[in-house]
RNA sequence: CGGAGAGUAGCGCAGCCUGGUCAGCGCGCAUGGUUCGGGACCAUGAGGUCGGCGGUUCGAAUCCGCCCUCUCCGACCA
């Protein structure tokens, strides 16, 4: 039972009811009621700590919120937020919703569960393949698990919006999201079970959605900056559906799971998916007569280059890959990759999958010794990487066990059905903007903003009638934050080897009160005092009035990381003084036992904090 | 889905090769006492179907098979 010598937590006067003069079954119960307490008692508090690391996280972010006792793993990818986290949470959404608010936003709330029907009208129950859970009702009706919400959103639209005059209007919600991701990482950087703010703009015009892109663009800046965050802006892949832009907010984070390309002279950044680099041309040199070669064993590029003694970009590699019931047959230079991103978007598809042997064999292509001189046509799309036609006199397969041919030259010895850049840019290669080098980093995606288009009202039906009375469809963007990702994106970039150090602004308590002797009456009520005259200047106080030892709260401090630190103990009180420590330099000061000289040093310290 | 690793007390781990005093250690937890400003100390104690199922054996945490779960790397990621 709790003891004594302690009031209970009083409740917030700026509730219009006293919840504590309720008659509660039980007092401990009252000051469970966390969102009431003036303060928080860290010893009916649900706060597990540990002490050492956890032996399967191995980023900072996940290891600090384990420890912290923020999350704790139910399954692979799916976590529980704890009073801590829950907090820290809460303040994020509350800088999302100000800041969408402020561009027009309005909250609501979908559903999570959706007809499946919905899905299948917009191709997604397919496209998005086993990352979309689906099951049945008891009536058979077949269900999803919601990953995104642009179907219900609009279906919404068609249902709500008629006529020009109700645009443009944005809709957001903060919600529960699953994906059944193949492979979840790094504690909440990358999960299944997500919370996401997700936000769709709906706009009579592209030049709206042109004026109204920009906006949110600009918030989303804003709520990073507020959250403590820097990330870099890219250019991300537009998708299928075209569009006139997307951008990608990435933290850059060696942790991070997504993989991005800057030029170091900082004019370029784009998705590695998208990234475009410049690929050189061989000037001046003359096409030469086509020539067979003897090439045993090679069945790979290194294998041909080092037997021919060329250089790998002066070959051409041929890739298969099968879609739209066809093969895809790629030519790249022999020192290139394929980024098949941009391949599913030169070709115009989204399924596309590496092709068997027999579907090469299917086409008079010979595996290992390909070559796009010589295939039948029929069934088969020949993708000509745009580094191709800038080179000369490269080595190709034969289509022939053991032969190559030297000086293939594009278009004299083969065509294309498409010469487009499908290659994936590499670290080194050069910026298209400026010539620079461009180097690959990781990043934490933190939000996603996205010119959609019509896609979803086409496919949908949802229309309005325009300024000449003629029905058109919605012009939508869409605007994602993943809120626990960007709640672990701050402790990996606000951490130290002792522990987080959370910016004022999503700190789940600004103060921590450490009282070092909780069992003395004289030290518990003074501690109340000070938790009390906090909480009227308008701080939220975590008070640790465990029976621990002074060394275990001064690291749970350091671990909890909260901006400031007072310290009640005797050293200090029997001056007639309190302690205060900054988390993020370990900044002291001694101020006055009374209100208001402790308030205004918590300030103090607090301010500097966020300047 | 490929590659690697791991499941033994709440957490971190040893034991496994070589089957039989191997159900153990540290932390944490409970009780009592001493401490009390930077992860204290003493004493006592609670807590585990050794991931699951099956097999081998007189006997399995230990050997064999199948399965499950988790972590990391890769593939994947509107």
């Amino acid at each position: 039972m709790a003891d004594t010598s302690w009031p209970r937590s009083p409740s917030r006067r700026r509730w219009s009811m006293d919840r504590t003069s309720w008659p509660l079954p039980c007092g401990t119960f009252s000051a469970n009621l966390g969102a009431t307490m003036a303060y928080v008692r860290a010893s009916q508090y649900l706060l597990p700590t540990w002490k050492e690391d956890p032996a399967d996280a191995d980023i900072p972010s996940h290891r600090l919120m384990l420890r912290a006792g923020m999350i704790r793993p139910l399954a692979a990818g799916i976590y529980t937020y704890l009073p801590l986290a829950w907090r820290a949470l809460r303040k994020i959404e509350a800088i999302i919703r100000e800041e969408m608010d402020a561009i027009g936003g309005c909250e609501i709330h979908m559903p999570m569960v959706h007809p499946a029907e919905l899905w299948a009208k917009t191709g997604r129950l397919l496209d998005f393949g086993p990352q979309l859970v689906r099951f049945r009702d008891r009536a058979g009706r077949d269900m999803v698990l919601g990953p995104t919400h642009e179907e219900v959103v609009t279906d919404l639209a068609r249902r709500e919006i008629q006529s020009w005059r109700q645009l443009p209007l944005m809709l957001y919600q903060i919600q529960t999201k699953f994906r059944d991701e193949p492979r979840s990482r790094g504690g909440l950087v990358r999960v299944r079970e997500f919370t996401m703010k997700d936000a769709y703009s709906f706009h009579e015009s592209f030049e709206d959605l042109d004026r109204y892109y920009p906006q949110v663009y600009q918030a989303y800046l804003n709520i990073f900056r507020r959250c403590g965050l820097a990330p870099l802006p890219v250019e991300a892949d537009p998708g299928l559906m075209g569009g006139s832009g997307s951008h990608e907010f990435m933290l850059l984070n060696e942790h991070g799971e997504d993989t991005l390309v800057q030029c170091e002279r900082g004019d370029y950044a784009a998705n590695r998916e998208g990234a475009v680099a410049v690929k050189d041309a061989d000037e001046g040199e003359r096409e030469r007569p086509l020539e067979k070669v003897a090439t045993p064993n090679c069945y790979t590029i290194d294998a041909v280059a080092s037997f021919l003694g060329v250089p790998k970009r002066k070959t051409a590699k041929a890739v298969f890959y099968r879609g739209k019931g066809e093969l895809v047959f790629v030519v790249i230079r022999g020192d290139l990759e394929v980024n098949e991103t941009k391949l599913a978007r030169a070709v115009g598809t989204t399924d596309l999958a590496p092709a068997t042997e027999a579907d090469i064999a299917a086409v008079g292509a010979v595996p290992g010794y390909a070559s796009p001189i010589g295939i039948r046509g029929d069934g088969v799309k020949v993708v000509v990487d745009d580094s191709i036609p800038k080179a000369r006199n490269l080595v190709a397969g034969a289509n022939r066990e053991g032969w190559h041919l030297r000086n293939v030259n594009f278009p004299r010895d083969f065509s294309a059905d498409i010469v487009a850049d499908v290659a994936m840019a590499r670290d080194g290669d050069r910026c298209p903007r400026c010539g620079g080098t461009l180097r690959v980093k990781r990043g934490i995606e933190l939000g996603h903003i996205f010119k959609l288009g019509t896609k979803y009202s086409e496919a949908l039906g949802a229309t309005f009638l325009d300024r000449e009375g003629r029905p058109r469809p919605l012009i939508m963007g869409c605007y994602g934050i993943g809120t626990g990702r960007l709640l672990a994106a701050v402790i990996e970039r606000h951490h130290d080897d002792q522990g987080i150090i959370w910016p004022a602004s999503v700190a789940p308590f600004h103060v921590f009160v450490a009282v070092l002797n909780p069992d003395r009456p004289d030290h518990a009520t003074f501690a109340v005092r000070v938790a009390e005259c906090l909480d009227r200047a308008g701080l939220e106080v975590l008070v640790d009035d465990r029976e621990r030892t002074a060394g275990e709260k001064f690291h749970d401090a350091k671990l909890l990381g909260i901006p400031v630190l007072v310290v009640i103990g005797p050293r200090a009180l029997a001056q007639g003084e309190v302690d205060l420590e900054r988390r993020r330099d370990g900044a002291r000061r001694k101020v006055p036992a009374e209100p208001d000289a402790l308030a205004h040093g918590v300030y103090d310290l607090l301010r500097a904090e966020s300047s």
